[in-house]
RNA sequence: GGGCCCUUCGUCUAUCGGUUAGGACACCAGAUUUUCAUUCUGGGAAGAGCGGUUCGACUCCGCUAGGGCCUGCCA
C-alpha cells in the first residue's frame, strides 16, 4: 500500500493538472477558504497546470452578490487569482439536469415521492437503528402520470465498499451500505451541491479536488456518481481546517476570520501567503520563502493531517519580516491611508516627513497599523507640544543644554544618521554628561511624546528645519 | 446513535524503524542601549495513555481517551 500517494490513479494520456477553488457565496471569504485557495493555486503552479474558480451558488436563496464580490476581492487582495473567468454554478443548472436524466436512464437514479413527513419519520428510524436512510421508492416505480412533487435520488450500491484515495489522508474506506442515496434534483427541479460539483468538476476538467476536510465524507458518494457516469474520478486531497488559537473552530472572538479583516489590520498579502502556506504544510526548516519557492516546494501530499491553529504572534513576526523587505513608497502610501482613516491631518510637509521616516521606522512595525503609530510623530504640526513625561525632564539645566545643542545642530555640516549620531555623542562629551541626560528630553521635544525612532533617525526624518523648529518651540518660555 | 478523520515542545512544524527528537514563533535570563523597538548570546520546553509487532519504535498494528467532520430537497 502506498502510504502517501503522490499522484492519482493512472489514466490514459498525458494529464495537465487542473485544480479549483469552489466557495459558496454565503458570507465573506474565510481565512480557511483563503488557504484552501492558496493550496490549490500552489499545487496547480507546481505541476504546471491551471487553477480555476467556481462559485457554488446552486442555493440561490442563500447566495448574495455581496458575498461573491467579497470572494473576488479577498482572492484578489491575497494575490490568489484564477487562470480563467470564474464559473457560476447556477448558470449550469440545465446541464446538471441533463446529467440527472442520464443517470435516470441508466437506472442509477430514481424518483422519490416521499413527503417531508415520511422523510422525517424515516430519518428518525434510520438514526435509531444506526443506519443510513433509505427510500421505499428506490425499488418502486410510480404510476404513469403521477404528477406529485418528488425529488430524484442517486441509486447507490448496497454492497461493496468505496475507497477514496486521498492524497493527504491516505486511502479511506467506506462501506457502500453506509452511504445514503443523496438527492440529485430537488422537487423544484434545482440541482443539489453533490451532483453539481461532480458535473462541474468533470466538465471543467478538474483533475485534483483540493478542499476542506469537511468534504471527506462527500468524496465517497461523489466517487460513486462519477463511476455511475463512467467518468474518471479525480484525485482528492482533503486538507484540515484552521482553528482558533484555543483549538476551537475559528470564530469572531478569535479576532478575525475574513481575509478582508486581515487586510484592515495591516497584514501584507505576501506575508499572509507565506504564513498561510506554513499553516499545515512545511518544507524542512524553511520559514520565510518566496512565492516561487513555495511553488517549487509545495505538494499536497506533504500537507499535515491535523488541523492547525492560527497563531497571531507568529503571523505578526512573519508580517514584520515582510514589512522590512517591502518597498518604502508602498509602505508610505499604506501608512498615509491609515492616518487618513484615523482622521489625522496630513500636510504636504508632513507627508514628506513621513516618507523620510518610513525606511527608518519600518523595521519595528509588525503591521501597517503599527507603522501608522510609528510615523505619527512626523505628521504633527508645530508647535507639537510636549507630553507630561518630557515636561518633567525639562529642567532649567536641561533646557539650557538643549538650547546649546540646538545651536550646535544648526551648524551641523552633515544631516545624516551617522553624522548626527557622532554629533550627539560629541556634544554629550563636551557637556560632560552621558547621552542618557539628553536623549529622552530631546526625543520628547522632537516627537511630542509620540513613539519615535532613535535620535539620529528622528532628526533625519524630520529634517533640519523642522527639528530645530520643534526644539525651539519646546524650549521657548511660552511653548 | 452511526460513519469517517485527527493526536510530536504553549503554537506552527521536521523526523518516514536505529537522532543527544531538529528548526521557527512565543516565553525566560543575560549583553548592547538615547524610550519602545531592533540586534546578539544563553535557557527551559514535546512524541495523549495502554498493549502488541520488532534486535530496536514518535515512526507499523490494536484498544482507550480527547478533539473534529458528516449524518439536509445547505454547501
Amino acid at each position: 500500500m502506498l502510504r502517501r500517494p503522490t499522484r492519482p490513479a493512472p489514466r490514459s494520456g498525458p494529464m495537465t493538472v487542473v485544480t479549483r477553488f469552489a466557495p459558496s457565496p454565503t458570507g465573506s471569504l474565510h481565512i480557511g477558504g483563503a488557504r484552501t485557495a492558496l493550496f490549490n493555486l500552489l499545487y496547480a503552479r507546481h505541476a504546471g497546470g491551471r487553477f480555476l474558480l467556481r462559485i457554488e451558488d446552486t442555493d440561490r436563496e442563500r447566495s448574495t452578490a455581496a458575498a461573491v464580490q467579497a470572494i473576488f476581492d479577498g482572492l484578489n487582495w491575497l494575490g490568489v487569482t484564477p487562470d480563467a473567468e470564474p464559473v457560476f454554478q447556477h448558470t449550469r443548472a440545465e446541464r446538471h439536469r441533463e446529467v440527472v436524466m442520464q443517470l435516470l436512464a441508466r437506472g442509477r437514479a430514481y424518483r422519490d415521492y416521499m413527503t417531508v413527513e415520511e422523510l422525517e419519520a424515516e430519518r428518525e428510524r434510520a438514526r435509531a437503528e444506526g443506519r443510513a436512510i433509505r427510500s421505499v421508492w428506490r425499488d418502486r416505480t410510480a404510476e404513469p402520470g403521477d404528477n406529485r412533487p418528488h425529488v430524484i435520488r442517486f441509486k447507490g450500491p448496497l454492497q461493496g465498499e468505496t475507497v477514496v484515495q486521498d492524497l493527504v489522508k491516505g486511502p479511506v474506506v467506506f462501506r457502500n451500505i453506509e452511504l445514503d442515496d443523496l438527492v440529485l434534483l430537488r422537487s423544484d427541479g434545482a440541482p443539489t451541491y453533490n451532483l453539481a460539483v461532480v458535473v462541474d468538476d468533470h466538465d471543467m476538467g478538474v483533475t485534483h479536488v483540493i478542499r476542506g476536510d469537511d468534504h471527506l465524507n462527500n468524496a465517497a458518494r461523489q466517487s460513486l456518481i462519477y463511476q455511475a457516469l463512467d467518468w474518471p474520478v479525480p484525485a482528492f486531497a482533503h486538507i484540515p481546517l484552521i482553528h482558533g488559537p484555543d483549538g476551537a473552530k475559528l470564530s469572531k472572538r478569535h479576532g478575525a476570520q475574513a481575509v478582508s479583516e486581515f487586510a484592515d489590520m495591516g497584514y501584507l498579502p505576501e506575508a499572509m501567503r507565506n504564513y498561510l502556506a506554513r499553516l499545515g504544510w512545511g518544507h524542512g526548516d524553511d520559514e520565510l520563502f518566496t512565492d516561487e519557492q513555495a511553488i517549487a516546494w509545495f505538494d499536497v501530499a506533504d500537507v499535515v493531517k491535523a488541523p492547525a491553529r492560527l497563531d497571531w504572534a507568529k503571523l505578526n513576526f512573519v508580517n514584520q519580516q515582510y514589512i522590512r523587505a517591502a518597498d518604502d513608497d508602498r509602505l508610505a502610501g499604506m501608512a498615509l491611508k491609515v492616518h487618513r482613516d484615523r482622521g489625522v491631518l496630513i500636510t504636504r510637509s508632513g507627508e514628506a516627513r513621513l516618507r523620510a521616516a518610513v525606511p527608518i521606522v519600518k523595521e519595528g512595525a509588525q503591521t501597517i497599523l503599527q507603522l501608522g503609530d510609528l510615523t505619527l510623530f512626523t505628521l504633527k504640526e508645530r508647535p507639537v507640544g510636549v507630553d507630561e513625561k518630557t515636561a518633567q525632564l525639562l529642567t532649567e539645566e536641561t533646557r539650557a543644554r538643549l538650547d546649546r545643542l540646538r545651536i550646535r545642530l544648526a551648524e551641523a555640516a552633515d544631516w545624516t544618521p551617522p553624522a548626527l549620531e557622532a554629533e550627539l555623542r560629541a556634544f554629550a562629551e563636551s557637556e560632560g554628561v552621558g547621552l542618557g541626560k539628553i536623549g529622552p528630553a530631546l526625543r520628547g521635544c522632537l516627537s511630542g511624546g509620540a513613539p519615535a525612532p532613535d535620535l539620529a533617525g528622528t532628526l533625519t526624518a524630520l529634517g533640519r528645519d523642522e527639528s530645530l523648529g520643534r526644539l525651539a518651540d519646546a524650549l521657548s518660555p511660552v511653548g
